[in-house]
RNA sequence: GGUGGGUUGGCCGAGAGGCGAGGCAACGGACUGCAAAUCCGUGAACACGGGUUCGAAUCCCGUACCCACCUCCA
């Protein structure tokens, strides 16, 4: 059974099949880095994550790329607002989502182009677009230069929209269009921006479109033809349909496959920096870990909504903690992944089958481990480990671990919570199981969980 | 107005014509001095109204409500 995804495009699960054998080209819609990352941005970085190990997992030779987008409209004028440069606005808010992405273990990609470092690629590509006749400079001396959709007959295609059909452009201001629905690649430099902001061109001073620079840097990195591109739903329209439209106008294949993850929503409503009801990952990361938190957006197929809750999270938690446990009690190396969770990912990435074999597995191993059959609960760990793998849940990954001082730290406690351990065996054998209980609250007030088990207590920091 | 998606048990969340996903919570049982952890079991849901079918949560028609995109947005 091969892998098949569901291509926005054509509407359908369709089989996938790469351009070259063996080899993946994906592009992924990063950030504007206009303010912080919320627990939204970071879902749609998971799934695409997720996709990518598994590819990966697979056998593909992986090309990954997510951009940045560096320079644009908001983050002029946020900047403006903080009155400071626009440069360190998007520097600071991108070490930000850096360290958002780090917190849920988002692989670092191959690489990740920002739009300011391809000026050159996209004059060139908007060069070629005016040469092929779907291109014009704005007729008001503005040094806009626009895609002309009228010239493009197949304009629509990826989100099934007529130009008759759609809301003439809202937007605020003209200028130069042929066509209220021409979108900018180039836009001249206005008095009120910073040179900065602005690098030469043929046509002026001025910097680039938001849409031309996806197609530049896919183009540069990926080719003119390339497997998947990826992205929020958001992005459907305008964006992607005028990536495809002007690198398809420009004579390029682009890409194969769309895939757009779906929302994470509050109260209903999707979550959006314009709205002020994000949920920072912070601050969510101070009631759950990251790999909870990842373990929750795995656990939802990546295009259905989810409604963002404490409650939800903190369940999602539990349910991760009881895959942790098992793996605590039964110690193994990563083993093969069954077939069963194989076939769940191969179809479009099907997380929630895969998650619901992955605790068939923990169910499995525990029931073996209680039974006394230690070969057969470390197998089941093996297959554990093996599908946390995938997921990039894997506690045994040292990406998790929480940093160096700890290991030291819990010799410490180790020590100490033993001393009160051999107490509280010596009342229990003296059947004193009131002194005894009031050894064990003592250390439950500390933080800290006791399970006795046929090997003698254990204890973990709940 | 156009386009796309949704409505599933106490909760989260899959599935997509017959075969009770999975998790969380609850309850009962096993284990335990009592717990915790673990295991076993219970609870049989698919917005509403029609229709197709031997059989519908799943297909068709209609209705209601919700969300998203068409403007910056994961």
């Amino acid at each position: 059974m091969a892998l098949r995804l569901y291509d926005t495009a054509s509407r359908a699960v369709r089989d996938f099949v790469p351009l070259v054998e063996g080899r993946v080209g994906v592009y992924v819609c990063g950030l504007t880095v206009q303010s912080e990352p919320h627990v939204g941005h970071v879902r749609s970085a998971v799934n695409f994550d997720v996709l990518r190990r598994w590819l990966t997992r697979q056998g593909y030779a992986v090309s990954f790329i997510r951009n940045v987008t560096d320079i644009d409209d908001k983050i002029l004028t946020k900047a403006a607002e903080q009155d400071r440069p626009w440069f360190n606005l998007a520097y600071d808010m991108k070490r930000e989502l850096d360290r958002a992405y780090d917190a849920l273990h988002v692989l670092p990609p191959t690489y990740e182009p920002a739009a300011t470092g391809h000026v050159p690629e996209m004059l060139e590509l908007i060069a070629l677009l005016v040469d092929r006749g779907h291109a014009y400079a704005a007729e008001d001396g503005s040094g806009d230069v626009y895609f002309d959709v009228r010239s493009w007959p197949s304009y629509g295609e990826l989100t099934r929209q007529s130009v008759e059909d759609m809301e003439a452009a809202g937007d605020a201001d003209p200028r130069g269009k042929r066509d209220p629905r021409d979108f900018a690649l180039w836009k001249g430099r206005k008095d009120s921006e910073p040179l900065t902001a602005s690098w030469p061109s043929p046509w002026g001073r001025g910097r680039p479109g938001w849409h031309v620079e996806c197609s530049a840097m896919a183009g540069k990195y990926l080719g003119e033809a390339f497997d998947i591109h990826g992205g929020g739903v958001d992005l459907r329209f305008p964006h992607h349909e005028n990536e495809q439209a002007q690198s398809r106008a420009a004579g390029h294949g682009f890409a194969s496959y769309w895939m757009h993850n779906a929302w994470i929503t509050t109260s209903g409503e999707k979550m959006s920096k314009s709205l002020g009801n994000s949920l920072l990952v912070p601050a969510v990361l101070e009631r759950v870990r990251g790999i909870e938190l990842r373990y929750y957006m795995v656990a939802a197929h990546y295009r259905s909504t989810v409604e963002f809750s404490f409650e939800a999270l903190e369940e999602a938690a539990s349910a991760f903690r009881r895959v942790e446990g098992f793996l605590d009690r039964v110690d193994a190396e990563p083993g093969e992944l069954p077939a069963a969770f194989v076939e769940a990912m191969d179809d479009d990435l099907g997380t929630p089958a895969a998650v619901a074999v992955l605790h068939d597995a923990v169910r499995e191993g525990n029931r073996l481990h209680d039974a006394g059959d230690a070969d057969g609960a470390r197998e089941a760990a093996g297959r554990v480990l093996a599908m946390l793998d995938v997921l990039g849940l894997s506690p045994r990954d040292p990406h998790w671990a929480t940093g160096s001082g700890d290991e030291g730290l819990r010799d410490v406690v180790d020590a100490l919570v033993r001393g009160l351990l051999d107490q509280r065996a010596h009342a229990r054998a003296d059947k004193d199981f009131a002194a005894a209980d009031a050894i064990r609250d003592q250390i439950k007030a500390a933080g800290v969980e006791i399970e006795d088990t046929a090997q003698g207590p254990r204890w973990s920091v709940g």
